[in-house]
DNA sequence: CCAATAGTGTTCAACTATGAACAATAAAGT
DNA sequence: ACTTTATTGTTCATAGTTGAACACTATTGG
């Protein structure tokens, strides 16, 4: 029961979990400066990326892969479409929902973003080789199920 | 310039840097349930680990090392410090800077959450063998400090 | 056909974070 | 000494995010 024995910040992984939700905070700024001359911020950038990826996709769709509320997209998403961005258009089978698509506006000016980002991604990580790369992804995509896992049946022995 | 030779999911480290943005985003909203029941939440973790490692820093300080601006910490000390967390105290020979050190209860406090925080790292990166979680650190570091560079002098030829 | 249940998107109040403007203190320049 | 400049912490208006309550539509069960 000495903590002193096992500090927090001697211990590999809480050390590299710190490094890496510094290193996420500053990407989020460092992005936010790069695209501020398109007038968009990374939230929007999120959607429209996905959007790109998956025309059609609904606003509870896209706020499920955004890991966000429903209700951040009913802010976002008629902003974005006043500036022309994206379209909605109701769903012919299920008046309930609304589908999202990019206007040409929209898709000029996702493909520019992108461009940036992938540019600031490659920079900041120029150092870590390709099989690194994809074994970083690896584990991260395994924290992400895990914690989508228990997030909907949380641990019997928690607290 | 045919986008379609290069976009970025076939790129290893933007699929990289993505999955590592959504296992922050969900890390951070499962250590806020785990915390819930210390009636604390990640921000103020931040601040007590701080602390405990770095008795009577200051308020300016603290910011810049969690990388948030001063007003924050303008808002949330006087808070935790009526809650009788930390304290505050005026530096003899600088009258503007005002120290911060933790009280027992904080102290108390801290420790039962790290032991939560470091036991939610270790379940996540279980599969990650310490030298790879060595490595993400030493990526990662190296990240934080190329944006905190370029922040200060922002490259050239940006726009 | 009608009632009950579930799903989709919106609104709203609460909370958080931020940067600019400010007051108090310190340091530097003259 | 004293004017100017810099630094520290606070305040405040703003903007972003969230979950609960709501309206509307779809589905299910009788």
């Amino acid at each position: 029961m000495n903590k002193n024995q096992s500090l927090p910040w001697d211990h590999p992984r809480f050390r590299s979990w710190i490094a890496v939700a510094r290193a996420c905070q500053l990407m989020q700024q460092s992005l936010a400066r790069s695209l501020a001359h398109l007038d968009i911020k990374p939230p929007h950038l999120d959607i429209l990326v996905n959007l790109f990826r998956f025309e059609g996709i609904s606003q509870q769709e896209l706020a499920h892969k955004l890991l966000v509320g429903r209700s951040n997209m009913s802010m976002l998403l008629p902003q974005m479409e006043k500036r022309g961005l994206i379209e909605r258009r109701g769903d012919k089978q299920d008046k309930r929902v609304l589908r999202l698509y990019l206007t040409e506006e929209g898709r000029r000016i996702t493909e520019e973003a992108m461009t940036i980002q992938t540019a600031l991604i490659d920079r900041m990580l120029s150092d870590a080789p390709i099989e690194e790369c994809e074994s970083i992804t690896v584990h991260m995509e395994r924290v992400v199920s895990l914690l989508i896992k228990e997030e909907r049946e949380p641990p019997v022995g928690d607290q």
